[in-house]
DNA sequence: ATCTTTGACTTACCAAAAGTAAGTAACTAT
DNA sequence: ATAGTTACTTACTTTTGGTAAGTCAAAGAT
């Protein structure tokens, strides 16, 4: 008897394409520090995510802001001013996220032990 | 007035260490995989995503069983067996991310489409 | 009048991560 | 002797991410 599997391959998935997206290396971070902040300027992101650059931020909010995620309201000014806000599909998705923030921190001890093991029995 | 941001540098946030984590291209996904089907071997895992690569499928689950997500059987025969289990950690985690498929599910239509209309305007 | 500062970015260049294709090990069936 | 099996490596290439410097336009300082 054959062992049935279910297959993830991108085209037939739709959960992969959402995946991938928020599952790059800041996206998720900027939502979490956007939802904190109600309405941030690129520098006061830049400054509260911390090691990321202006240009990975610059790149990561382009994403954001074409899949929805995120606002961007632009003022005609100089220097430049841009508020960056979350947009209602973006908060729809923050709870999760949150929930996945929670469980780290609650988690967090175990896998760094889970991880100093397996490193010694190399 | 001063706004105060919050702030999440990597050295202060331990989030940012289990996001890092399971925010990598796979992680996520071949936990998922496991879940589904309870034991799998290395070329069903391979098989059920369908484009990841021999070595990233290696690296990633060796990630995984480092910070013990993920349990690895080896059977001592030829050719090779080697079972994968999900842990009761990679278990503990899962309800998160089935809410982030589920998520992801009900709100790809909207995505795709601001991401067309955001292109438009290009 | 020229120089500096400001904010939100680009651009050019370099390093790290991921993908591809081929190879390895060791035994079994043909 | 050869081919098939399975779980991986290894060498090489491409894509992604990081660093530092540069751009733009106007307001304020010298």
């Amino acid at each position: 008897m054959e062992k049935s599997i279910n297959f993830y391959n991108v085209a037939e998935c739709p959960v992969r394409n959402v995946l991938d997206k928020i599952g790059d290396k800041w996206s998720l971070l900027i939502l979490l520090v956007l939802k904190e902040n109600e309405v941030l300027r690129f520098n006061e992101i830049h400054k509260s995510i911390g090691d990321i650059s202006q240009k990975m931020l610059s790149v990561t909010l382009k994403s954001l802001e074409a899949d929805g995620f995120v606002h961007r309201k632009v003022y005609a000014e100089i220097p430049p001013k841009v508020e960056y806000t979350i947009t209602p599909l973006g908060t729809s998705l923050l709870p999760h996220i949150d929930a996945l923030a929670k469980w780290s921190k609650e988690h967090i001890n175990t896998i760094m032990q889970n991880r100093a093991a397996y490193n010694n029995e190399l």
